[in-house]
DNA sequence: AAGAGTATGTGGTAATAACCACAATTACAG
DNA sequence: CTGTAATTGTGGTTATTACCACATACTCTT
C-alpha cells in the first residue's frame, strides 16, 4: 500500500500522512488481490465498505434475470466503486463488479460516517468533504448524460450535448474530447447514424464541424 | 422560517434545535420569494448557495441555444436544487431554475465546506453527513436511470428496469410504482408503444402483468 | 513517400418506435 | 347501478435509426 499514491487521490487529497494513517486504521482498509474475471461484488450483496482500485481495473456489469450481460462502467486505477452503496448501508447492489485484470482493491468501511464526526478527527471532515466533491461530480456528469440521451433523435441529442459544451466553455466555438465513436457511445447511437446526422446538420446551416472541432451557428 | 419544519428535511435531519439555529447563521441562511415563472437561477451562473423550497415548487428546465426549451425535473416542497453546483463551486449551471408558482426558497451558502470543519461544531458533521446522503441517493437514482434507458428498444429498457425492481424486492412478483405514463416517461419510450410491448411480452411468455403488478417467468 | 491501420463518411435496407385515431377497460362519483 | 372520466390497449402509417457493406480521409511508421 503506497501512501504516496493514496495521497494522490480524490479520496485522500489535503491529507497529511499522519491522519492518512489514521484514517486508514478507522476505516478498516484492507487490500485484497483479485484474478482476472473473479466478481469483487454481487448483484443483491450490501456493502459496508467502498473499493479503491490500487492496481488494475474493474468493470461494473450488469447480468439479468434473462441471462443478459451488459458492461456499465470501467472503474481504472486510484477510482472508486461502490461508494454510493457503502454510504448508503442499505441498499443492496444492482450491479457486479468484475476484475477486468489482475487487480488489487482497496476497501474502506465507510458504514458509520456519523460516528467518525464523534472522533473529531480532522482527517474525517477531509474525507468527508472529499466524498461529498466525489458524488457531487458523479452528479453533474449523471444528469448531464441523462439530459443528453434524453431527446429520442440524434439531433435532439448532438443539440444538447453541444449545448451543454458551448455554456461550459462559454463560447460557441470548441472542442469536444470524443471522437465520433465515442460520442456516439456517449450518446446512445450508432456512430454511422452519428456521421450522417452531424452531415445534415451541416448541410442545415446548424453547426460546422472538423473531427472533434465545433462551432454553432 | 419554521424551525420544525426544516428539521424535519433531509438536510437538517438529526440536528437539535440550536444546532439548526447556529447552521442557518453558519450558512448565511436568507429566505427570498418568487413570483410564478420568476429565474431563481440561469445557466451560465456560479452559484455559492444551494436552494431549499420551502413553498410551492420550481422546476428544472434547459433552454438550448436554438430556443427550444425542456423540463428536467421538477422540485417540491423540502426539496433541494443546485446542491451539486454549490458544492463543487466553480461549475456553471447548465439549467434554469424556474418558480412553477409563487414560491419561497431557503438559499444556503455551503460554498466553504472545508472550513465548517474547523469550525468544529457539531452540526457541519451532521449536515455534511446528511448532504452526502442524498447525493448518494441521487446518484444511485441516476445511475439506475441511466442504465434503464441505455437499451435502444422498449424491450431492453423494460427488461432492464423489471429486473432491477426484482433485485430490490428480492422477488420475481412485484409491483411498480408507476402507471404506464409514468414508466413509459421514465424510460424514456412512448406510452402505446410501451402497451404494444409489454403486451407481445407476456404473449412470449416472459412477464405476466396486469396494471401495476408484475411476474416474471 | 508509401503503406498500414485507424477514423470518419455514405448508401441502402430492414427493424423499430413515434405518432395519430380510436376502442376497451377500469375507477369512481352521484 | 350508471354515466363520466381516466387509464390502458390496438391498428395502421410514417419517420427514424440500427445495421451492414464499403468508400474516403486521416495518422503514423518506416
Amino acid at each position: 500500500m503506497d501512501i504516496q499514491l493514496l495521497l494522490s487521490t480524490e479520496l485522500f487529497k489535503g491529507m497529511t500522512e499522519e491522519e492518512l494513517s489514521s484514517a486508514l486504521l478507522s476505516l478498516h482498509a484492507e487490500e485484497k488481490a483479485f484474478e482476472k474475471g473473479q466478481t469483487i461484488l454481487h448483484a443483491g450483496d450490501v456493502t459496508e465498505k467502498l473499493g479503491l482500485v490500487t492496481e488494475g481495473s474493474v468493470t461494473i456489469e450488469s447480468n439479468d434475470a434473462w441471462g443478459n450481460r451488459s458492461i456499465l462502467s470501467h472503474i481504472g486505477p486510484l477510482q472508486l466503486f461502490a461508494e454510493s452503496y457503502a454510504l448508503l448501508h442499505d441498499e443492496p447492489l444492482l450491479v457486479d463488479v468484475v476484475a477486468n485484470e489482475p487487480s488489487c482493491i482497496l476497501f474502506l468501511r465507510v458504514y458509520d460516517n456519523q460516528a467518525f464526526g464523534a472522533l473529531s478527527q480532522p482527517w474525517a471532515f477531509k474525507l468527508m468533504a472529499n466524498l461529498l466533491r466525489i458524488s457531487s461530480m458523479k452528479n453533474l456528469h449523471l444528469s448531464g448524460r441523462g439530459f443528453h440521451t434524453a431527446p429520442k433523435t440524434v439531433r435532439g441529442r448532438v443539440m444538447a450535448y453541444l449545448n451543454t459544451v458551448s455554456l461550459q466553455v462559454k463560447s460557441s466555438e470548441f472542442d469536444i474530447p470524443f471522437d465520433r465513436q465515442q460520442l456516439a457511445d456517449y450518446l446512445n447511437v450508432e456512430r454511422t447514424a452519428l456521421s450522417k446526422e452531424l452531415g445534415k446538420m451541416q448541410a442545415d446551416g446548424l453547426i460546422k464541424t472538423k473531427k472533434s472541432h465545433f462551432i454553432l451557428c
